[in-house]
DNA sequence: GCATAATATGAGTGATTACTCACTTATATA
DNA sequence: TATATAAGTGAGTAATCACTCATATTATGC
Protein backbone atom coordinates (compact mmCIF):
# COMPACT_ATOMS: atom_id res chain seq x y z
CA UNK A 1 0.00 0.00 0.00
CA UNK A 2 1.29 3.03 -1.40
CA UNK A 3 0.45 6.81 -0.14
CA UNK A 4 -1.63 7.92 -2.73
CA UNK A 5 -3.19 5.01 -2.86
CA UNK A 6 -4.00 4.88 1.03
CA UNK A 7 -5.02 8.65 0.34
CA UNK A 8 -7.40 8.40 -2.52
CA UNK A 9 -8.73 5.34 -0.31
CA UNK A 10 -9.46 7.23 2.65
CA UNK A 11 -10.69 10.59 1.42
CA UNK A 12 -14.26 11.60 2.04
CA UNK A 13 -16.14 13.67 -0.53
CA UNK A 14 -15.41 17.31 0.06
CA UNK A 15 -12.73 17.07 2.74
CA UNK A 16 -8.80 16.33 1.93
CA UNK A 17 -6.80 13.89 3.68
CA UNK A 18 -3.43 15.17 4.95
CA UNK A 19 -0.74 12.38 4.95
CA UNK A 20 2.80 12.62 6.78
CA UNK A 21 4.65 9.54 6.35
CA UNK A 22 3.97 8.28 9.78
CA UNK A 23 0.23 8.78 9.82
CA UNK A 24 0.18 6.80 6.56
CA UNK A 25 1.98 4.14 8.16
CA UNK A 26 -0.15 4.40 11.70
CA UNK A 27 -3.53 3.75 9.27
CA UNK A 28 -1.66 0.98 7.09
CA UNK A 29 -0.79 -1.06 10.44
CA UNK A 30 -3.87 -0.24 11.86
CA UNK A 31 -5.55 -1.59 9.01
CA UNK A 32 -3.32 -4.80 8.79
CA UNK A 33 -4.17 -5.36 12.87
CA UNK A 34 -7.79 -4.66 12.59
CA UNK A 35 -8.48 -7.16 10.13
CA UNK A 36 -6.15 -9.73 11.55
CA UNK A 37 -7.45 -9.40 15.15
CA UNK A 38 -10.64 -7.10 15.39
CA UNK A 39 -10.86 -3.86 16.47
CA UNK A 40 -11.19 -4.39 19.99
CA UNK A 41 -8.47 -6.97 20.52
CA UNK A 42 -5.99 -4.62 18.86
CA UNK A 43 -4.16 -2.91 21.18
CA UNK A 44 -3.21 1.23 20.23
CA UNK A 45 0.40 0.53 21.78
CA UNK A 46 0.75 -2.82 19.51
CA UNK A 47 -0.59 -0.26 16.34
CA UNK A 48 2.20 1.92 17.30
CA UNK A 49 4.90 -0.59 17.56
CA UNK A 50 4.45 -2.27 14.25
CA UNK A 51 3.81 1.51 12.78
CA UNK A 52 6.96 2.27 14.09
CA UNK A 53 5.70 5.51 15.81
CA UNK A 54 5.44 6.49 19.15
CA UNK A 55 1.91 5.53 20.84
CA UNK A 56 1.45 9.59 21.51
CA UNK A 57 1.87 10.22 17.58
CA UNK A 58 -1.35 8.27 16.67
CA UNK A 59 -3.65 10.51 19.45
CA UNK A 60 -2.26 13.81 17.77
CA UNK A 61 -4.03 12.45 14.18
CA UNK A 62 -6.82 10.89 15.63
CA UNK A 63 -9.07 11.96 19.38
CA UNK A 64 -9.89 8.31 19.99
CA UNK A 65 -8.52 4.87 18.82
CA UNK A 66 -12.50 4.23 17.97
CA UNK A 67 -12.14 7.72 15.70
CA UNK A 68 -8.87 5.73 14.05
CA UNK A 69 -11.62 3.32 13.10
CA UNK A 70 -13.98 5.35 11.53
CA UNK A 71 -11.41 7.38 10.09
CA UNK A 72 -10.55 3.97 8.25
CA UNK A 73 -13.78 2.42 8.03
CA UNK A 74 -16.46 5.41 6.69
CA UNK A 75 -14.62 6.56 3.52
CA UNK A 76 -14.15 2.70 2.91
CA UNK A 77 -17.66 1.79 3.11
CA UNK A 78 -18.39 5.09 0.49
CA UNK A 79 -15.71 3.81 -2.19
CA UNK A 80 -16.97 0.35 -1.45
CA UNK A 81 -20.93 1.20 -2.37
CA UNK A 82 -21.14 4.38 -4.03
CA UNK A 83 -18.54 4.73 -6.94
CA UNK A 84 -19.81 2.48 -9.41
CA UNK A 85 -23.61 3.06 -9.07
CA UNK A 86 -22.38 6.78 -9.17
CA UNK A 87 -20.94 7.08 -12.55
CA UNK A 88 -23.03 8.21 -15.37
CA UNK A 89 -22.73 6.36 -17.75
CA UNK A 90 -23.44 3.03 -15.87
CA UNK A 91 -26.71 4.69 -14.78
CA UNK A 92 -27.35 5.33 -18.74
CA UNK A 93 -26.78 1.85 -19.44
CA UNK A 94 -29.26 0.68 -16.87
CA UNK A 95 -31.49 2.46 -18.29
CA UNK A 96 -31.16 2.73 -22.10
CA UNK A 97 -30.53 -0.72 -22.79
CA UNK A 98 -32.94 -3.18 -20.59
CA UNK A 99 -31.49 -6.04 -23.07
CA UNK A 100 -28.30 -5.84 -21.91
CA UNK A 101 -29.29 -6.31 -17.99
CA UNK A 102 -27.39 -9.49 -18.19
CA UNK A 103 -24.44 -7.60 -19.67
CA UNK A 104 -24.46 -4.78 -16.47
CA UNK A 105 -24.59 -6.86 -14.26
CA UNK A 106 -21.38 -9.04 -15.22
CA UNK A 107 -20.15 -5.67 -15.36
CA UNK A 108 -20.69 -4.68 -11.79
CA UNK A 109 -19.73 -8.45 -10.37
CA UNK A 110 -16.34 -7.74 -12.20
CA UNK A 111 -15.80 -4.19 -11.02
CA UNK A 112 -16.74 -5.26 -7.33
CA UNK A 113 -14.44 -8.53 -7.38
CA UNK A 114 -11.66 -6.39 -8.43
CA UNK A 115 -12.43 -3.90 -5.95
CA UNK A 116 -12.68 -6.11 -2.79
CA UNK A 117 -9.70 -7.73 -4.56
CA UNK A 118 -7.63 -4.76 -3.96
CA UNK A 119 -8.80 -4.05 -0.16
CA UNK A 120 -9.41 -7.44 1.41
CA UNK A 121 -8.16 -6.32 4.80
CA UNK A 122 -10.63 -3.26 4.33
CA UNK A 123 -13.57 -5.42 3.25
CA UNK A 124 -13.35 -7.90 6.07
CA UNK A 125 -13.23 -4.72 9.24
CA UNK A 126 -16.11 -3.47 7.59
CA UNK A 127 -18.08 -6.88 7.12
CA UNK A 128 -16.45 -7.60 11.10
CA UNK A 129 -17.29 -3.69 12.65
CA UNK A 130 -20.72 -2.50 10.64
CA UNK A 131 -22.56 -5.03 13.61
CA UNK A 132 -21.04 -2.87 16.67
CA UNK A 133 -21.08 0.12 15.25
CA UNK A 134 -23.77 2.48 14.54
CA UNK A 135 -21.83 5.18 12.78
CA UNK A 136 -21.26 2.55 10.17
CA UNK A 137 -24.28 1.45 10.00
CA UNK A 138 -25.39 4.78 9.01
CA UNK A 139 -23.01 5.88 6.97
CA UNK A 140 -24.00 2.93 4.71
CA UNK A 141 -27.20 3.56 5.12
CA UNK A 142 -26.83 6.89 3.75
CA UNK A 143 -24.99 5.82 0.87
CA UNK A 144 -26.21 2.76 -0.07
CA UNK A 145 -29.79 2.88 1.41
CA UNK A 146 -30.50 6.41 0.24
CA UNK A 147 -28.58 7.27 -2.60
CA UNK A 148 -27.91 3.84 -4.45
CA UNK A 149 -30.78 2.18 -3.90
CA UNK A 150 -33.40 3.84 -5.98
CA UNK A 151 -31.37 3.96 -8.77
CA UNK A 152 -31.07 0.37 -9.09
CA UNK A 153 -34.85 0.11 -8.17
CA UNK A 154 -35.76 1.56 -10.74
CA UNK A 155 -33.37 -0.12 -13.08
CA UNK A 156 -34.86 -3.32 -11.92
CA UNK A 157 -38.66 -1.85 -12.40
CA UNK A 158 -38.58 -0.77 -15.62
CA UNK A 159 -36.74 -4.29 -16.20
CA UNK A 160 -39.98 -5.96 -14.68
CA UNK A 161 -42.63 -3.84 -16.54
CA UNK A 162 -40.79 -4.27 -19.94
CA UNK A 163 -42.07 -8.07 -18.97
CA UNK A 164 -38.22 -9.54 -19.04
CA UNK A 165 -37.90 -10.20 -15.06
CA UNK A 166 -40.19 -11.75 -12.61
CA UNK A 167 -42.51 -9.60 -10.61
CA UNK A 168 -40.49 -10.61 -7.41
CA UNK A 169 -40.67 -7.53 -5.03
CA UNK A 170 -37.81 -5.36 -5.26
CA UNK A 171 -35.71 -5.67 -2.41
CA UNK A 172 -36.10 -9.95 -2.76
CA UNK A 173 -35.02 -9.01 -6.50
CA UNK A 174 -31.87 -7.28 -5.30
CA UNK A 175 -31.08 -9.46 -2.21
CA UNK A 176 -30.99 -12.23 -4.30
CA UNK A 177 -28.89 -10.53 -6.52
CA UNK A 178 -26.43 -9.37 -3.71
CA UNK A 179 -26.84 -12.67 -1.89
CA UNK A 180 -24.80 -14.06 -4.69
CA UNK A 181 -22.40 -11.76 -5.42
CA UNK A 182 -21.80 -11.24 -1.38
CA UNK A 183 -21.79 -15.19 -0.86
CA UNK A 184 -18.74 -15.48 -4.25
CA UNK A 185 -17.18 -12.57 -2.74
CA UNK A 186 -16.91 -13.69 1.46
CA UNK A 187 -16.03 -17.42 -0.57
CA UNK A 188 -13.20 -16.51 -2.59
CA UNK A 189 -11.24 -13.63 -0.70
CA UNK A 190 -11.84 -14.64 3.07
CA UNK A 191 -12.73 -18.44 3.82
CA UNK A 192 -11.06 -20.06 0.97
CA UNK A 193 -8.23 -17.14 -0.21
CA UNK A 194 -5.85 -19.90 -1.30
CA UNK A 195 -7.78 -22.14 -3.54
CA UNK A 196 -7.36 -22.08 -7.50
CA UNK A 197 -10.42 -20.20 -8.90
CA UNK A 198 -11.39 -19.92 -12.35
CA UNK A 199 -13.00 -16.72 -11.83
CA UNK A 200 -13.93 -16.27 -15.72
CA UNK A 201 -16.08 -19.14 -15.39
CA UNK A 202 -17.20 -18.22 -11.91
CA UNK A 203 -18.66 -14.72 -12.50
CA UNK A 204 -20.12 -16.53 -16.39
CA UNK A 205 -22.23 -19.22 -13.24
CA UNK A 206 -23.32 -16.43 -11.05
CA UNK A 207 -24.80 -14.21 -13.94
CA UNK A 208 -26.39 -17.12 -15.67
CA UNK A 209 -27.92 -18.38 -12.30
CA UNK A 210 -29.31 -14.78 -11.41
CA UNK A 211 -30.52 -14.65 -14.64
CA UNK A 212 -32.45 -17.31 -14.98
CA UNK A 213 -33.45 -17.43 -11.56
CA UNK A 214 -35.11 -13.87 -11.75
CA UNK A 215 -35.99 -13.81 -15.49
CA UNK A 216 -39.27 -14.94 -17.13
CA UNK A 217 -39.26 -18.49 -18.52
CA UNK A 218 -40.24 -18.51 -22.40
CA UNK B 1 -33.58 -19.09 27.43
CA UNK B 2 -34.95 -22.53 30.15
CA UNK B 3 -32.08 -24.14 31.49
CA UNK B 4 -33.34 -27.54 29.53
CA UNK B 5 -33.19 -25.62 26.25
CA UNK B 6 -29.80 -24.69 27.22
CA UNK B 7 -28.16 -27.69 28.34
CA UNK B 8 -29.45 -29.86 24.96
CA UNK B 9 -28.34 -27.19 23.03
CA UNK B 10 -24.93 -26.48 24.62
CA UNK B 11 -24.38 -30.45 24.56
CA UNK B 12 -21.62 -32.16 23.02
CA UNK B 13 -21.86 -35.38 21.52
CA UNK B 14 -20.54 -38.07 23.56
CA UNK B 15 -20.35 -35.65 26.97
CA UNK B 16 -23.28 -34.35 29.01
CA UNK B 17 -23.22 -30.89 30.71
CA UNK B 18 -23.11 -30.37 34.26
CA UNK B 19 -25.99 -27.51 35.49
CA UNK B 20 -26.12 -25.46 38.20
CA UNK B 21 -28.62 -23.08 38.84
CA UNK B 22 -25.24 -20.39 38.60
CA UNK B 23 -23.76 -21.93 35.63
CA UNK B 24 -26.99 -21.32 33.27
CA UNK B 25 -27.35 -17.71 34.70
CA UNK B 26 -23.72 -17.28 33.24
CA UNK B 27 -24.03 -19.07 29.82
CA UNK B 28 -26.92 -16.53 29.54
CA UNK B 29 -25.87 -13.43 30.24
CA UNK B 30 -22.23 -14.62 28.47
CA UNK B 31 -24.06 -15.62 25.16
CA UNK B 32 -26.22 -12.29 25.72
CA UNK B 33 -23.23 -9.54 26.17
CA UNK B 34 -21.17 -11.60 23.51
CA UNK B 35 -24.27 -10.97 20.81
CA UNK B 36 -24.75 -7.75 21.87
CA UNK B 37 -20.36 -5.94 22.29
CA UNK B 38 -18.60 -9.20 20.92
CA UNK B 39 -16.59 -11.49 22.14
CA UNK B 40 -13.16 -9.00 22.74
CA UNK B 41 -15.23 -6.02 23.90
CA UNK B 42 -17.17 -7.67 26.91
CA UNK B 43 -15.11 -8.42 30.26
CA UNK B 44 -15.78 -10.88 32.77
CA UNK B 45 -16.97 -8.75 35.20
CA UNK B 46 -19.93 -7.58 33.43
CA UNK B 47 -20.85 -10.98 32.45
CA UNK B 48 -20.82 -11.82 36.20
CA UNK B 49 -22.70 -8.69 37.15
CA UNK B 50 -25.44 -9.57 34.62
CA UNK B 51 -25.50 -13.12 36.00
CA UNK B 52 -25.76 -12.22 39.32
CA UNK B 53 -22.84 -14.15 40.26
CA UNK B 54 -19.23 -13.64 42.00
CA UNK B 55 -16.51 -13.07 39.31
CA UNK B 56 -14.62 -15.84 40.54
CA UNK B 57 -17.73 -18.64 39.93
CA UNK B 58 -16.85 -18.26 35.96
CA UNK B 59 -13.69 -19.44 36.28
CA UNK B 60 -14.93 -22.56 38.66
CA UNK B 61 -16.60 -23.31 35.60
CA UNK B 62 -14.53 -22.27 32.59
CA UNK B 63 -10.50 -22.34 32.63
CA UNK B 64 -10.83 -18.99 30.69
CA UNK B 65 -12.75 -16.42 28.57
CA UNK B 66 -12.07 -18.01 25.85
CA UNK B 67 -13.21 -21.35 27.15
CA UNK B 68 -16.13 -20.27 28.19
CA UNK B 69 -16.67 -18.72 24.10
CA UNK B 70 -15.81 -22.30 23.28
CA UNK B 71 -17.89 -23.97 25.66
CA UNK B 72 -20.69 -21.63 24.07
CA UNK B 73 -19.90 -21.95 20.26
CA UNK B 74 -18.87 -25.27 19.58
CA UNK B 75 -21.80 -26.63 20.10
CA UNK B 76 -23.29 -24.61 18.85
CA UNK B 77 -21.69 -24.65 15.26
CA UNK B 78 -22.54 -28.66 15.11
CA UNK B 79 -26.08 -27.94 15.96
CA UNK B 80 -26.42 -25.38 13.14
CA UNK B 81 -24.91 -27.65 10.68
CA UNK B 82 -25.30 -31.27 11.59
CA UNK B 83 -28.38 -32.19 12.58
CA UNK B 84 -31.06 -31.86 10.11
CA UNK B 85 -29.20 -33.59 7.40
CA UNK B 86 -27.93 -36.36 10.23
CA UNK B 87 -31.69 -37.89 10.64
CA UNK B 88 -31.90 -40.90 8.06
CA UNK B 89 -35.03 -39.49 6.73
CA UNK B 90 -33.66 -36.73 4.97
CA UNK B 91 -30.82 -38.95 3.52
CA UNK B 92 -33.34 -41.22 2.04
CA UNK B 93 -35.71 -38.50 0.58
CA UNK B 94 -32.55 -36.94 -1.12
CA UNK B 95 -31.53 -39.90 -2.48
CA UNK B 96 -34.48 -41.70 -3.64
CA UNK B 97 -36.72 -38.80 -4.75
CA UNK B 98 -35.04 -36.85 -6.80
CA UNK B 99 -37.81 -34.97 -8.10
CA UNK B 100 -38.73 -33.45 -4.97
CA UNK B 101 -35.18 -31.85 -4.92
CA UNK B 102 -37.41 -28.66 -4.58
CA UNK B 103 -39.46 -29.88 -1.80
CA UNK B 104 -35.95 -31.06 -0.06
CA UNK B 105 -34.73 -27.86 -0.57
CA UNK B 106 -37.79 -26.15 0.80
CA UNK B 107 -38.00 -28.61 4.41
CA UNK B 108 -33.97 -27.31 4.31
CA UNK B 109 -34.72 -23.58 4.38
CA UNK B 110 -37.82 -24.20 6.40
CA UNK B 111 -36.04 -25.79 9.12
CA UNK B 112 -32.63 -24.07 9.24
CA UNK B 113 -34.65 -20.84 9.73
CA UNK B 114 -36.59 -21.52 12.42
CA UNK B 115 -33.41 -22.74 13.84
CA UNK B 116 -31.73 -19.25 13.83
CA UNK B 117 -35.00 -17.87 14.90
CA UNK B 118 -34.22 -19.62 18.42
CA UNK B 119 -31.16 -18.78 18.30
CA UNK B 120 -30.71 -15.55 16.89
CA UNK B 121 -27.53 -14.51 19.39
CA UNK B 122 -25.88 -17.50 18.98
CA UNK B 123 -26.11 -17.48 15.42
CA UNK B 124 -24.87 -13.74 15.66
CA UNK B 125 -21.97 -14.98 17.87
CA UNK B 126 -20.79 -17.48 15.67
CA UNK B 127 -21.13 -15.36 12.67
CA UNK B 128 -18.56 -13.13 14.09
CA UNK B 129 -15.98 -14.81 16.04
CA UNK B 130 -15.47 -17.89 13.29
CA UNK B 131 -13.36 -15.48 11.83
CA UNK B 132 -10.74 -15.16 14.44
CA UNK B 133 -10.99 -18.45 16.22
CA UNK B 134 -9.20 -21.68 15.12
CA UNK B 135 -11.15 -23.62 16.77
CA UNK B 136 -14.06 -22.62 15.80
CA UNK B 137 -13.09 -23.20 12.26
CA UNK B 138 -11.94 -26.75 12.75
CA UNK B 139 -15.41 -27.66 14.23
CA UNK B 140 -17.13 -25.91 11.38
CA UNK B 141 -14.23 -27.86 8.74
CA UNK B 142 -14.58 -31.30 11.07
CA UNK B 143 -18.73 -31.10 10.84
CA UNK B 144 -20.07 -29.35 7.58
CA UNK B 145 -17.10 -29.96 5.66
CA UNK B 146 -15.99 -33.72 6.53
CA UNK B 147 -19.44 -35.15 7.76
CA UNK B 148 -22.36 -32.97 5.35
CA UNK B 149 -21.20 -31.97 2.50
CA UNK B 150 -20.16 -35.05 1.04
CA UNK B 151 -23.36 -36.18 1.04
CA UNK B 152 -24.94 -33.06 -0.05
CA UNK B 153 -22.52 -33.08 -3.16
CA UNK B 154 -23.46 -36.92 -3.52
CA UNK B 155 -27.00 -35.84 -3.82
CA UNK B 156 -26.31 -32.71 -6.19
CA UNK B 157 -24.28 -35.40 -8.29
CA UNK B 158 -27.05 -37.77 -8.68
CA UNK B 159 -29.58 -34.82 -9.44
CA UNK B 160 -26.67 -33.55 -12.30
CA UNK B 161 -26.47 -36.97 -13.63
CA UNK B 162 -30.33 -37.42 -13.76
CA UNK B 163 -30.67 -34.54 -15.85
CA UNK B 164 -32.10 -32.18 -14.45
CA UNK B 165 -29.60 -29.97 -13.02
CA UNK B 166 -27.02 -28.26 -14.49
CA UNK B 167 -23.24 -29.18 -14.73
CA UNK B 168 -21.73 -26.07 -12.43
CA UNK B 169 -19.25 -27.77 -10.48
CA UNK B 170 -20.97 -28.88 -7.23
CA UNK B 171 -18.86 -26.23 -5.03
CA UNK B 172 -20.41 -23.61 -7.39
CA UNK B 173 -24.51 -25.09 -7.28
CA UNK B 174 -24.12 -25.57 -3.33
CA UNK B 175 -22.43 -21.72 -2.69
CA UNK B 176 -25.26 -20.81 -5.15
CA UNK B 177 -27.93 -22.30 -2.68
CA UNK B 178 -26.02 -21.59 0.48
CA UNK B 179 -25.31 -17.94 -0.64
CA UNK B 180 -28.83 -17.33 -1.37
CA UNK B 181 -30.20 -19.17 1.88
CA UNK B 182 -27.48 -17.43 4.16
CA UNK B 183 -28.32 -13.92 2.58
CA UNK B 184 -31.70 -13.91 3.65
CA UNK B 185 -31.62 -15.17 7.23
CA UNK B 186 -28.89 -12.83 8.23
CA UNK B 187 -31.35 -10.02 6.19
CA UNK B 188 -33.54 -11.47 8.29
CA UNK B 189 -32.62 -11.63 11.89
CA UNK B 190 -30.26 -9.25 11.63
CA UNK B 191 -30.24 -6.48 9.22
CA UNK B 192 -33.58 -6.00 8.96
CA UNK B 193 -35.26 -7.63 12.35
CA UNK B 194 -38.46 -5.42 12.77
CA UNK B 195 -39.15 -5.39 9.11
CA UNK B 196 -42.71 -6.43 8.21
CA UNK B 197 -41.55 -10.37 6.39
CA UNK B 198 -44.44 -12.43 4.61
CA UNK B 199 -41.94 -15.75 5.06
CA UNK B 200 -43.78 -18.43 3.67
CA UNK B 201 -43.66 -16.04 0.35
CA UNK B 202 -39.72 -15.42 0.76
CA UNK B 203 -39.01 -18.95 0.82
CA UNK B 204 -41.26 -19.77 -1.98
CA UNK B 205 -39.06 -17.27 -4.11
CA UNK B 206 -36.42 -18.67 -2.82
CA UNK B 207 -36.62 -22.21 -3.92
CA UNK B 208 -37.97 -20.89 -7.33
CA UNK B 209 -34.85 -18.78 -7.93
CA UNK B 210 -32.24 -21.34 -6.68
CA UNK B 211 -34.54 -23.93 -8.50
CA UNK B 212 -34.77 -21.62 -12.04
CA UNK B 213 -30.99 -20.72 -11.51
CA UNK B 214 -29.75 -24.54 -11.07
CA UNK B 215 -31.68 -26.36 -13.13
CA UNK B 216 -32.15 -27.33 -17.01
CA UNK B 217 -34.06 -25.49 -19.28
CA UNK B 218 -36.79 -26.95 -21.17
C1' DG C 1 19.47 31.94 10.04
C1' DC C 2 15.95 32.85 13.02
C1' DA C 3 11.17 32.51 14.72
C1' DT C 4 7.01 30.06 14.60
C1' DA C 5 4.32 26.33 14.06
C1' DA C 6 3.51 21.64 13.15
C1' DT C 7 4.76 17.01 14.19
C1' DA C 8 6.54 13.52 17.15
C1' DT C 9 7.93 11.58 21.48
C1' DG C 10 7.65 8.33 25.60
C1' DA C 11 7.26 8.28 30.40
C1' DG C 12 3.32 8.61 33.22
C1' DT C 13 -1.97 8.40 34.39
C1' DG C 14 -5.89 6.07 36.61
C1' DA C 15 -8.97 2.64 35.16
C1' DT C 16 -9.85 -1.84 33.78
C1' DT C 17 -8.46 -6.41 32.42
C1' DA C 18 -8.46 -11.68 33.00
C1' DC C 19 -7.47 -14.51 36.42
C1' DT C 20 -6.01 -16.41 41.44
C1' DC C 21 -6.64 -18.04 45.93
C1' DA C 22 -7.71 -18.55 50.67
C1' DC C 23 -11.92 -19.09 52.46
C1' DT C 24 -17.09 -20.04 53.14
C1' DT C 25 -21.32 -22.39 52.07
C1' DA C 26 -24.02 -26.12 50.12
C1' DT C 27 -24.57 -30.85 48.71
C1' DA C 28 -23.73 -35.66 48.59
C1' DT C 29 -22.10 -39.88 50.61
C1' DA C 30 -21.15 -43.23 54.27
C1' DT D 1 -24.45 -37.15 62.11
C1' DA D 2 -19.79 -36.85 60.42
C1' DT D 3 -16.98 -36.24 56.43
C1' DA D 4 -15.69 -35.34 51.81
C1' DT D 5 -16.49 -33.07 47.66
C1' DA D 6 -18.31 -29.55 44.91
C1' DA D 7 -19.94 -24.82 44.23
C1' DG D 8 -19.52 -20.13 45.22
C1' DT D 9 -17.23 -15.91 46.97
C1' DG D 10 -14.73 -11.39 46.61
C1' DA D 11 -10.64 -9.08 47.77
C1' DG D 12 -6.30 -9.04 45.58
C1' DT D 13 -2.78 -9.58 41.54
C1' DA D 14 0.21 -8.02 37.86
C1' DA D 15 -0.46 -6.69 33.36
C1' DT D 16 -2.40 -4.01 30.04
C1' DC D 17 -5.57 -0.56 28.46
C1' DA D 18 -6.62 4.07 26.06
C1' DC D 19 -5.14 8.36 26.60
C1' DT D 20 -2.31 12.82 28.41
C1' DC D 21 1.23 16.12 28.50
C1' DA D 22 5.54 18.39 29.04
C1' DT D 23 9.30 18.24 26.20
C1' DA D 24 11.98 17.47 21.86
C1' DT D 25 12.45 17.40 16.98
C1' DT D 26 11.49 18.83 12.41
C1' DA D 27 9.56 21.75 8.81
C1' DT D 28 8.09 26.22 7.10
C1' DG D 29 7.97 31.22 6.11
C1' DC D 30 10.47 35.36 6.09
Amino acid sequence: MDEKYVKQLLEMEGQELKLTEKKVNILVAAIEIFAEKGYSATSTSEIAKRAGVAEGTIFRHYDSKKDLLLGITKPAILKMVVPYFASQMVEEVFKDEITSFDGVLRAFITNRIEFVRKNIPLFKIVLQEIAFHNELQETFQESFLNQILPKISETIYIAQKSGRLKDFSIPTTLRFIMSTVMGFIITRFLIMPEAEWNEKEEIDNMVECIMNGISKNN
